[in-house]
DNA sequence: TGTATTTTATTTGTCGACAAGAAAAATACA
DNA sequence: TGTATTTTTCTTGTCGACAAATAAAATACA
């Protein structure tokens, strides 16, 4: 923690302090900065930030609902850990979510949309170039949310939102260990789901859907069933 | 508002004030008791729980991340209102649920869920017997979050969740049109899926729960809109 | 030395007060 | 009378301080 970070912001907006918190904690947790079991202290944070407890106390509220941060009543405050045990059902939701959401996209996108959705296409093609794990992960995830949002189902949406954020922090484990082979062939079932979407084959945008989801989940599968690691933090 | 609320809460115990607020204040906005676009004061709100406006923002900082409740910053807060326009999303997402939780249900159950599931079963009932439509839809509401639970998929779960409380919203307008035909016949579907869940028959759960699903969307979409359905084969 | 009990330390939960922002009301001005 | 501008009012957002709850440390005691 540096000193500098608290003197230099002695105006903000007001109601801009809790996004700030929330956007920047949130980042760190998904990209495994802070991993999971790390604590959580409003008092560090306030000083980090230079301000309240107040607005940090809503961002964590925030996290919280969403399950990235666990609070013990009148204890302490620590990063979620993952459910490795679980992590079927995760990628069960994955999946389903993976077709349900290109689908709808298949049916009901507009023009543009899918300058978004390419948009990000470029972005992820352009991280895996540049082997940028940190970015291949938070644009891949942001490439099926774009494809979700151009299906118009908000609760849809909203779940993918979750499970994909779930998932870029198991990802970051995985991309951890095997920086290479895979990448690439992403890119390509990428450019078919773009295809399937535009010409609003809707069973092909499911079934590439599907397919696409159960080839990063079986990897992922692998590599945990290999290692058969349960721990990894503290 | 009374004022004798506020005189008989002096004690009570430390961070319980949140959840207490919280859940009658879901509640409320659930069973229509806070009509959608009702303002809500922090400080009435404070008087009202005889505590600080702290407690009482933190509740509606939960209620807010759940979309129960809209904020216009620096200006005011109010219940969410009901989307009709797109309404057919919620039952898009309603149906696939239904399907999703039965078939999980029907797979990994164990024996003690089928006597909690019997349970809000009998309650719902009761309530259809006695006519109350509250506790119908209440007890609706529980039992398939009830089997949502047996299917052990906590995604899903949290989804369907959030599903049936808007739900619950909108059934409370229609039933208050038309109180009397069907509730006898969800009980006897409800019977039709509890049987198929202690078959451990997949496919039959599956059926059952999507036809139990897409006929009450079909009735209240009698009433309000219709068109364009998702429908997909697992 | 090992265990039970008291004390301290640390972190969270709650409070009352104040300031900022935005709408509503009041005023000025044509 | 109608419009622009100022003033007031009302609600939220933020702050610093204090109290409660719990864990850790220190002490008492066998």
């Amino acid at each position: 923690m540096t000193d500098t970070d608290t003197a230099t912001a002695p105006e903000r907006k007001r109601g801009s302090g809790v996004k700030m918190v929330y956007d920047l904690l949130r980042d760190e947790i998904l990209d495994l900065v802070l991993p999971p079991g790390s604590p959580i202290d409003e008092v560090q944070l306030a000083e980090r930030f230079g301000m309240s407890r107040t607005p940090i106390r809503e961002a964590l509220v925030r996290l919280s609902g969403e399950g990235l941060i666990e609070t013990l009543p009148n204890r302490s405050t620590m990063v979620s850990n993952i459910d490795f045990l679980n992590l079927n059902t995760l990628f069960d939701a994955l999946v389903l979510m993976y077709r349900v959401t290109t689908r709808l996209a298949a049916q009901y996108h507009r023009p543009e949309d899918l300058v978004i959705i390419r948009g990000f296409h470029e972005d992820y093609a352009a991280a895996v170039q540049s082997r940028d794990t940190l970015a291949m992960i938070a644009t891949n995830a942001a490439f099926h949310a774009a494809i979700a949002d151009a299906g118009r189902n908000p609760y849809f949406t909203g779940l993918f939102r979750r499970l994909l954020d779930e998932a870029r922090r198991i990802l970051r484990l995985y991309y951890q260990s095997y920086e290479e082979q895979f990448p690439q062939r992403f890119v390509e079932e990428h450019a078919e789901i773009i295809a399937a979407i535009e010409a609003r084959d809707v069973e092909a945008a499911d079934r590439i859907g599907k397919a696409h989801a159960e080839q990063i989940v079986l990897q992922v599968q692998k590599l945990f069933s290999r290692d058969g690691r349960l721990d990894i933090s503290l």
